[in-house]
Order: C-alpha cells, then structure tokens, then sequence
DNA sequence: GCCGTGCGTTGTATCGATATATTGAGCGCG
DNA sequence: CGCGCTCAATATATCGATACAACGCACGGC
C-alpha cells in the first residue's frame, strides 16, 4: 500500500506538505503542489480513511441497520440516502443477521460506533435487547415496537391506518371483515396495532369486531398470506373483506383469492399496508395504506442529525401519519 | 469516549492486559481477568474498530455497492450477505448516488478501500468509468455490462435467457411478441443483449424478428413498463406476446394490459425477467426467467474470496446460468 | 543595515489498539 | 542456596493521516 509518506518522498516534501495539498487546507505554492499531484497520479495514491478517520474522531458516515434487505427497507432506505448525503454524510446498510440474539450482543453493537450515527430498524429485537444498546452514539429507533424512553424514535399511525383502510371497505358494503396476519400478541406490536385498527373501525361503525377474524400467519411473506388465506377458504368461514397487515402479505391473500375464484373487489375486497411500489401495479390495484416513507426518512434523519449536532434534550417519539390510497381492489362510491 | 487506556487504569494494570483479555490472545491470570472484565463492564467500554481496523490493516467488512437498494438488488444482497459472513466477514450495502459521475471519481474509491473487498454492482456505470477503478482492492464486478478484461466479473446469461421465454412462448402459439424494455442501444448491455436472445428465438423457430417489436422504456420501473405498453396499444400494432426486461417492467406491462381489457395469457402471453419474489403470487403468475441469485451470490462471493487469500492469477468471467419459470402468464402445453 | 511581517513549509505529538520484545516474579531442582 | 525455567505482565514502536506550533526566508519600512 502506498502511503502519504511515499508520495511525499516522492515530490521531495514533507508529509503535511502532501495533506495539505489533497486538503486545502493551508496554503500551498504552485509549483509544489503540482510536484504533488503528480506524484500522487504517479503512484496511484489514495487517502486511507481508516487512518484519517481515527485521527478525525468520525467517520462522516451512518449506518442504518435494517432486519433484512428486501421490499419495505429496500425502499425506506432509497428515501433516506439522499437527505443523509445532503448532510455531506455517507449512508450504508447493515443487517442484522439471522442469529439476532448473540449477533447483538457481540458484535453489532460494538461495530455500530464506526458509525457517527445509526438509524435502527427494530422488527426481530424486542425490547430487552435494546436496554443493551446502551452506547451513547447518536441513534434514531425506526419501527413499530415500543422502545426504551431514552431513545429517539420514529414509527407508524398503526392504528389510525388499519382503521383508515377497515373503514373505507366497512363504508364500501364489506361486513365481515378479516384481519390477516393481525394478532394478540402484546409482543409483536405492529400487528396488534394494527388489530386494534381494525377493531376501532368496526366499533366507530357501530358494529362488533369477531375475534375469529383475526388470523395470524405464519410469516410475513407472501407465500404466508397466500397460505393463510387458503386455510381461511378452505374453512368454510364467510368473508367479504380482508385488511392485510402488510402489503406483501396481501398480496399472497390476492393469489388465493383468485385461484379459489373469488372475485376481487367484486366478492372481496383488499386492502394491505405498507404502498410498496409494486401494489400500485397489481391488477386490481392494490388498496393500500401508504407507510409514508417520505415523512418516516424526514423524521429519522432529522432527529439523527440533531443528536449528532450535539444536542442532548429528551428523546422524541415521532408517529408519522398515514393515509389510505384506494385502488381497485376496493370498491368504489357505491 | 472511553479508552483502553481507562479501563487499564481502573483496573490497576496495563493496556496490553487489557487487550489480552479481550482478545484471549496471551493468557491472563484469573483474579486478573475479573478485574479488568469488571472495569470493562464498570465504564462500559468498547473496543475502538476504527483504531483496531488501522492497526491490523484489514476491517474483516465488505460491501455491496449497487445503484439502488430496491428490487433485484435487495434481493441478491439478502442472498449474498449469509454467504459473506460465512467467512467471517462482515457485509454492508452502499449505494452509488444519483450522480454517479463525480462520485465514483471524488468519493467512491477512496471509500472502498476501507473495505477488504468490493462487489460492485455495475447499472449505471459505463466501461469508462470502471477503468478508473484501479484500485488494488480485491474485486468482483456483477451486472450484465462489459468490464475489462482485468477485472473479475459475474454476469447471467441474458441471450439465452430471453431466448428461453420467447421460445416459450412462440411454443405456446404466441407470433407476434414484444420485446418490451429491449433496446439497439449498444451502451445498454442488458437491454441488448436480451433482445438478441429474443431475436435468436424467433430465428430457432423459423420465424423472422421483426424491428418494431422492439420497444423501448423511458425508464425501468412499472411505470415506464406499463406507459410503454399503453403506447402500444394505442398505436393499435398487433401482438400477442409481450417478453418485459425484467419483471418490473412486466408488472407495468400487465398492469396496462388487464386496464386494456386484454385478458393474459389467453390474449397476450407475459413473462418477464429475473423472477422477483413478487412475480409468483402475481396473478395469474407471471412467468419468468430466474436470475440465479444463488449462483450469482454464490460465485462472487467465490471470486471475490479467492483474490481477498491472496491469489493474483488471472480475473475470471462467469456467466451464470439461467431457467425459465413457467407461470401463468403463459400458456399450459396446447 | 536591521527588524517585523507574512507566507510557505516542516517536525512532532496524537488518535486508540495491538505485535513484539522484554522484564519480573515464582518455583523446582541440583 | 543459587541457577534456570515458566508464566504473567509491561514498555515501546507501529499502523497512516492530521492539528498545531514553530521555523526559515524574502521583502518592505524606517
């Protein structure tokens, strides 16, 4: 590896004659700088930013730490790069890897302070594993888990969404109303938030959620939505509705919807969270709640690069807003 | 922050004991160990990457550097990642941003050499620009763009590919088939490169390819897809097949087609490319040619292990093999 | 002719952890 | 009682870039 030191032999300088060169940062002649620059061409130097970042104390760059990289983070994390770069930061991704438990404890956490700053995305830690994050780099806490106080965080109107899109096909002529891939499970927020959506909406319209609505799955995948709901068909329970927890997850339902021939929006209507791109496209269209990446990014990002500012007040906890975007796949003024 | 220098002071021993312990490099007595474990816990150290990186000359850390964090790219890093860490490596995702121009001059370089290793997914970068990375640094190239010859480069088998669905689907009745997405454009490999599979189809079949089935996007999402396909409708040319460049562009595709009235695959067959998990539970399913994550995961991370032991043979050119998945977008045997 | 000013350049310490060589203590054995 | 051996613990140099203070030199003013 060719160091600072060669180039400076090299051009017959010192060392802080070629850094400041690369820098600007003190004034250089002219003729020694293009000495510089030409042993810098000539040797194919490059700075090494391990070095300069020790010496510096930061790394100019955040990490945001996501379950998986697919779908829904894919596209969360496509709005955060840019506001992130505006800041003249660098963005990376990080997963957690399959073996959440030990990979927290051990390496993650020590590793996330190569970073300035990290953007967390909760969804296989529960709360106790985040007590131990107890570093004191600036972190931000995306996801629909409930979290420590100390920390800042960013999630979703679960609730008020899955109400917004329940309403909408309760308002349409669905009755019977099913709530896939939402459960009771006090440890997994995101679907009893949005469980609790679904209720609400049924009770502001005067009418009784029934439990045996509520049909959890497998997994958060299509291939589970689509597994779930043919469980549902095949067992003769009556439906004309379902609100999908997810918009993966719906559109696994759509699938077996179709193949058992029912009719979407015609039989069924559907409706999912999360507006991924794709849900736009899939004919009927997808009704969908959208997951507001926009506001979701600007949140974070700006909490982020507050704490990063230095600030040190009381951990904020942002709920985004959402909004229903109606599709085909619900029914229209009737 | 806190130092190894503090924990060792609070501890009443030496740095070096310290970082024996830590690191069961030398051994270290008992009654020791506790003491320096019970400092390390008292101040909540951490150990420093950035300085143990520098010191050590390696960050045991590659990255993943890709246009864009949706889609097909998720996807393959989700494949990728299991297969890094298997080494005992850490993979992270970066993003080449929007202006890729100057960044991949100023910034991207140098930053990757922070990195042991670099897989670089190559879309918007021309071969121009790839030879400015003469970095050292091991390297894979993926992506279906020419790349010079030193570099090692993983790519999938894009003629016989798109041959394989328009075989398909020629088979299946259709004569009259699109080649959405295609292009002339010899900058744009893939593009090229699958209409050239399209036309050895038709040419394995007897049949003449016609120029105008070539139809262009405005840009490579559902949304230039299903424009794209309106314009052809409306322009009233003839089809009965459509062959998208990748499965996003085929969502567009029939997304226009079903808002036409066109009934797939009885009117027109569809398939597309890459067979993204979505493209499964599309109805009616849309058929697709795999784009081999796992053999193109599987054999970047092999060459890009192969050059981080140490091996400076010659670079390689893998061509990763493809299979068409037949769905219902088109045709049972008739 | 001497001193002050300003600009360009350089030497040295530092960031925090670790590899290597070395010191020191304890113990067995002749 | 002393020599050598082992094992634990330490001192120091190093990774590569950069902040800071100091230095040398040319030039202008009196």
């Amino acid at each position: 590896m060719v160091r600072m030191a060669d180039v400076a032999r090299a051009a017959g300088v010192s060392v802080m004659t070629v850094s400041n060169v690369l820098n600007e940062r003190l004034p250089v002649g002219e003729e020694t700088r293009a000495r510089v620059m030409a042993a810098v061409e000539d040797l194919g130097y490059e700075v090494n930013l391990t070095a300069r970042h020790l010496r510096a104390g930061r790394t100019d760059t955040v990490a945001f730490v996501v379950p998986s990289f697919h779908d829904y983070f894919g596209e969360l994390a496509d709005q955060v790069a840019p506001l992130i770069e505006a800041q003249g930061r660098h963005l990376v991704l990080e997963r957690t890897s399959a073996n959440a438990q030990q990979e927290m404890e051990a390496l993650s956490v020590a590793r996330l302070q190569t970073y300035d700053g990290v953007l967390l995305s909760v969804a296989g830690l529960d709360l106790e594993q985040l007590g131990l994050v107890r570093t004191a780099k600036p972190i931000v806490v995306l996801g629909e888990r409930d979290v420590p106080d100390h920390l800042n965080h960013v999630r979703l109107a679960n609730e008020s969404g899955a109400a917004l899109a329940t309403a909408h096909m309760l308002e349409r002529g669905s009755r019977r109303i099913l709530a896939l891939g939402c459960s009771f499970d006090a440890a997994h927020m995101m679907t009893t938030d949005r469980r609790v959506g679904w209720e609400h909406a049924y009770r502001e319209a005067g009418l009784t959620p029934d439990p045996a609505y509520v049909v959890p799955v497998s997994d958060y995948t299509s291939r589970g939505g689509r597994e779930a709901m043919l469980d549902v068909i095949a067992s003769g329970l009556p439906f004309d509705g379902v609100f999908a927890v997810t918009d993966i997850v719906a559109l696994g339902a759509l699938s077996a919807l179709v193949d058992a021939g029912l009719r979407v929006p015609d039989d069924v209507q559907l409706a999912g969270f999360d507006n991924l791109d794709m849900s736009r496209f899939i004919p009927p269209g997808i009704t969908s709640v959208d997951a507001n990446h926009e506001g979701v990014a600007e949140a974070a990002v700006r909490l982020l690069h507050r704490q990063m500012s230095g600030w040190t007040g009381p951990a904020e906890h942002v709920v985004a807003p959402v909004r229903l975007v109606v599709r085909g796949s619900t029914r229209g003024d009737s």
